[in-house]
DNA sequence: CTTATTTGACCATC
DNA sequence: GATGGTCAAATAAG
């Protein structure tokens, strides 16, 4: 057990010195630093990962957020802060809000979103944010297949639309390989082509959610000639419907000491020097259906902001706020900021 | 029977 | 005319 805390605390020692240099920081942050830090302290987090799951009960980890949100194409940086923080749970401020002030300069744009009112799970889920990946689309289309005013919709679109973006999802080692990550919306497939030049069909999908069938999001599913390994997702217009995808579920593992609020341990993540083993940790509750992050954010593409993700069942104060940035046309690189408060 | 998927045809765009 | 996106009938699955 001492190997895997020893992995944990050189992984939150790494994000620590990040953020003190962030914070540190009075010009602007070097896209290039950032993105060799994040990638240290995420491999440094999958480490720690690899090794508790290869010995905590499947139940815990399967649902471990750190050991799925590898992968190519961008990078993303986890992390863990214990702290007494108080300010944070003072209400007030929204969650947005509040998360936000934890990297004040890390990238202008995502304080501008949350200053226009940014995605935040507990308040506006899915609302988007136009300014980075493009407008909405063309006005919506009703399941007759008729828009509102009666018109036929174009039936092709061969210009890129604004709004759509691009993403490259690995394919899930487990289940059918055929099939697209599931990000946690209702797709219904719709048509399938062979593309000029591609050694894999495109899939045609668009949002089946019963509850508002108004929904325009459409997107395009295609495993990468060069790396068959890969889906290229494409997402078409964002959702309108109500059928978000719960992100809530980050199941992690917080001490069981903290339930007493006791930790005053001075930011080291060992309350009271009790040791902080997985027999010394429990689960944080499950609050709905799993589903990974990562798969929401990338079904989320215009999900920017801070998501309040889980509460621990186990202390009213202890509640970790998820902190995501999901740029496409920013470099492909993603923060994710946890705070466990207590 | 209902719902989802497949697939050839159709259409707009290049 | 070639190509990509969508429709809708046929088919499969639950």
């Amino acid at each position: 057990m001492d190997d895997i805390l020893s992995q944990v605390f050189d992984a939150c020692k790494l994000a620590g010195d990040l953020e003190s240099s962030l914070r540190l920081s009075a010009g602007p942050i070097d896209p290039g630093f950032l993105l060799l830090s994040c990638e240290d302290i995420a491999g440094a987090f999958s480490d720690a990962v690899h090794v508790i799951r290869s010995r905590a009960p499947s139940s815990y980890t399967s649902h471990l957020l750190f050991g799925e949100a590898s992968g190519e194409g961008y990078v993303q940086a986890i992390h863990l802060l214990r702290q007494g923080d108080h300010a944070f749970c003072a209400g007030g401020p929204s969650a947005n809000d509040m998360a936000l002030s934890g990297l004040p300069q890390l990238v202008p744009e995502l304080q501008s979103t949350a200053a226009m009112g940014g995605s935040s799970y507990a308040n506006t889920p899915d609302t988007g944010v136009d300014a980075l990946v493009g407008g909405r689309g063309e006005a919506p289309v009703a399941p007759s297949g008729r828009r509102a005013d009666g018109s036929l919709p174009q039936r092709s679109c061969r210009k890129r639309k604004e709004g759509t973006v691009t993403q490259r999802v690995p394919v899930l080692r487990t289940g059918n390989m055929e099939m697209p990550p599931d990000d946690g919306y209702p797709w219904r497939k719709y048509g399938q082509k062979n593309i000029l030049d591609s050694s894999f069909p495109r899939s045609y999908y668009r949002c089946n959610d019963k509850s508002h069938y108004r929904c325009e999001a459409k997107k395009k599913v295609q495993k990468a000639d060069d790396d068959p390994s890969t889906f290229e997702v494409t997402y078409c217009s964002g959702h309108t419907c109500q059928a978000s995808p719960i992100p809530m579920l980050i199941p992690t593992l917080v001490p069981s000491g903290s339930v007493n609020g006791d930790d005053d341990d001075g930011g080291n993540g060992n309350p009271q020097g009790a040791p902080l083993g997985l027999e010394a940790m429990q689960p944080v509750a499950s609050l709905s259906t799993p589903i990974h992050m990562q798969n929401w954010l990338e079904g989320n593409p215009r999900s920017i902001g801070a998501l309040l993700v889980a509460h621990s069942g186990l202390c009213e104060r202890s509640v970790a706020f998820f902190h995501g940035l999901w740029a496409q046309n920013k470099s492909h690189f993603s923060v994710f900021y946890v705070v466990f408060l207590d």
